[in-house]
DNA sequence: CTTGAAATAATGAATGA
DNA sequence: TCATTCATTATTTCAAG
């Protein structure tokens, strides 16, 4: 048996049935004290650190720390761990937007779900104002992401207009969860 | 002396002093082969699962995959190990894209200091086209929004306009790692 | 939450393909 | 050069207080 906590299974690669099976989830707010906290943001820095350096940290024990790390995965606010990724040195150094205007009264749903299995895409959102969906994707070159539009984007039925953006700087916060759960007005207890 | 890979120390929460901090890097490409692939789209998925599982689930030793990980931690393929949160649980259930776009001269880097240390920004990107700088916040509810904006965004100089998009849907596609990686004309040997 | 003990895992050296 | 086995050290987890 694995000595690790065990998450439930993340998303597989295989392609969405439903959107519900990515969006990200709306759950009830659980209520986090200091330690919760401390522990995320410690956990965010480097998720691979050992309950005993958090327990040291932290000045308590490590079944302490364990079953703090339990609950928070429990009540579903770690939803799992991952990999901070260098995608310039895998491979893939540009980021690009797809800026989407959906045409009018057209299914979005059927738009997003077939942006949602293009493997080049990192994240999709469905945002209010003059745009509908804004997507950012990955990819390896210029000839890339012109497969990428030709091949995929073009071929979606009901998308009005579509505007391309390069990154050109990205910038990760990784102070988010630091920032946010610590200083400013934090979570309720 | 702790037992697992020690990464370099993770972006901090404090105040960034210069750009380059934060930026994603433009690192030369590492030649991944199919093995290196498989253990990052397994630890993209969970990075938390020990090198015994990997090893299992890869057909070799444990020892083996233990070199590997450290190899691409060195060679910066695997920038850290992070927490994939559930921040509507954690009490901040609201994405919103701040669309901005500089006045016309004015040094966007000065606009972008001012905004990477917004302790409620997510990503930020400076891309080509209509708009010059797209950021992700995460907030509370309308009332810390609006704060954001007033407090924030409005006192920071060089800002000709700003189009504020509330997410509606937010897809993080976690099979980025494993679709890109995995199958189209992947990373170079 | 803490302590202590048992099961399990990570690391490094020696070894062999 | 690369992967495996073995021994050591560290860690997770369970039980009891």
């Amino acid at each position: 048996m694995p000595p690790r906590h065990t998450v439930k299974p993340n998303a597989s690669a295989a392609p969405l049935s439903s959107l519900a099976d990515a969006a990200t989830p709306r759950s009830p707010t659980v209520p986090l004290d200091e330690v919760d906290r401390q522990i995320l943001v410690l956990l965010s820095q480097d998720s691979r650190r050992s309950q005993r350096a958090l327990a040291r940290e932290l000045g308590m024990s490590a079944p302490a720390v364990g079953e703090r790390i339990g609950r928070l995965e429990r009540l579903g606010v770690i939803r799992g761990y991952g990999v901070r990724l260098d995608w310039s040195a895998a491979g893939f150094p540009m980021t690009v937007y797809l800026i989407i205007t959906a045409v009018q009264g057209y299914q979005q749903s059927a738009i997003v779900e077939k942006i949602a299995n293009i493997p080049e895409l990192e994240e999709l959102n469905i945002v209010t104002g003059a745009i509908d969906i804004l997507a950012r994707f990955r990819v390896r070159d210029h000839a890339h992401l012109r497969q990428l539009i030709m091949e995929h984007i073009w071929k979606i039925e009901g998308v009005h207009r579509t505007e391309t953006s390069l990154s050109i700087l990205d910038i990760e916060a990784e102070n988010l969860v630091a920032g946010l759960l610590s200083t400013p007005a934090a979570g309720p207890e």
